[in-house]
DNA sequence: TTCTCCAACTTTACAGTGTAAACTTTACAT
DNA sequence: ATGTAAAGTTTACACTGTAAAGTTGGAGAA
């Protein structure tokens, strides 16, 4: 109804990006509880009602720059898993050491998009990110699933084991200022689990 | 300074733990958005500002309800943990099962429990909540920390295996309506790791 | 008892927030 | 040129957190 396409607006070059970007710059320099409709569109030199030509309200307002936010997470896997060995092993590792290090980079980003709370208002746009996101993991995960079992068993437990260790890691929960992310704290763990997984007793 | 222990209050009953409780009854009704100082207030029966007096405003407010919060998660934990087949396995599996339960049952609470972003007031109360929580959880995971290892390595993957499943699963990642927690999802990661982990090839 | 004091609480005020409505401007199709 | 609808502004309102000043009521001292 809003927008659709690369339409160029007609007054504003290209509000609703414009918008998106002055989202995340707010999220990096000042965080989660700074996200604000009116701060973003004085930050995109509008009014404080502009948004609301674009998006649903905040909410509308948070998912698109939740969306965003996957995808640029999404893109930094990606180059992350290509910047390593390509064995299997070093495909995931690297695979982590993005995940982990996006999370670390973009702590307020990463809250937003994982934000269980207002999660009603993302539906559509958040499924497709979700989708291409654990497209990722998935593929990444797939030399891992023996013959015949279900790869949604593997990538459940990669992903929970990088998420958890991500957001504990980010909440301070391992200690006061744990240092730098310490990648090795998050591989051991992945590889004991590949370990365990890859060599299956008996697949059937 | 504001207080320290159970000295009874001048006019209200026990003002703090009853405004504590009103924010506890929002969030399990309304979600984290709802929680407002206003909204605690009222609830408990007095004017919006009385809360400052007890709590240092509304970091200060949902830092109190994130220790107490906490500690009912600990006792569901220790409870869960007592509920079922005692040996190391069983109480380690039965442990999970209380943090998920726990997070399933009061979503909003357990997100501002482990809210990352304004962890800064929680500090002193917060530190002694999480060092009693982990210390339950250390406990459990103990008889699987393989002989001269460093048992961080061992809590910090059976936790970020728990956590990261229980926020994943909240947050609705691993479908947009996954049913009834499945308890079974997340044992068999959780066994696996401890296979892993406990059968060291050669501990030295 | 009466007085005094002070913590607990209320009232008032203010800046900032999201949202809705009415209004103004501008680009484009006809 | 003209009409129209999208894009953006202005205005208004209810709600929020916070600070300051005012009120109340119980406890200890005379």
């Amino acid at each position: 109804m809003t927008d659709h396409s690369g339409k160029k607006p007609h007054h504003h070059g290209d509000l609703r990006a414009a918008l998106i970007q002055s989202g995340i710059d707010i999220l990096t320099e000042s965080g989660l509880e700074a996200l604000t409709l009116r701060r973003c569109a004085a930050r995109a030199g509008v009014s404080h009602a502009a948004p609301a030509h674009h998006f649903d309200g905040l909410s509308g307002l948070r998912a698109a720059i939740a969306k965003e936010g996957f995808d640029r997470f999404r893109t930094q896997m990606l180059r992350s898993r290509a910047s390593g060995s390509q064995s299997p092993e070093g495909r995931i590792l690297s695979l982590c050491r993005g995940y982990l290090d996006f999370a670390v980079e973009n702590p307020a980003l990463f809250a937003l998009i994982f934000s269980c709370g207002p999660m009603s208002q993302f539906e559509e746009d958040m499924k497709a990110g979700t989708a291409t996101a654990y497209g990722v993991l998935r593929e990444t995960c797939a030399p891992f699933v023996p013959e015949g079992a279900d790869p949604l068993v593997v990538e459940t437990q990669v992903w929970s084991l990088i998420h958890g260790f991500s957001h504990l890691f980010l909440a301070g929960t391992f200690g006061p200022d744990s240092g730098p992310p310490d990648h090795h704290r998050l591989f051991a763990p992945v590889m004991a689990l590949l370990r365990e997984i890859g060599t299956p007793p008996a697949p059937k």
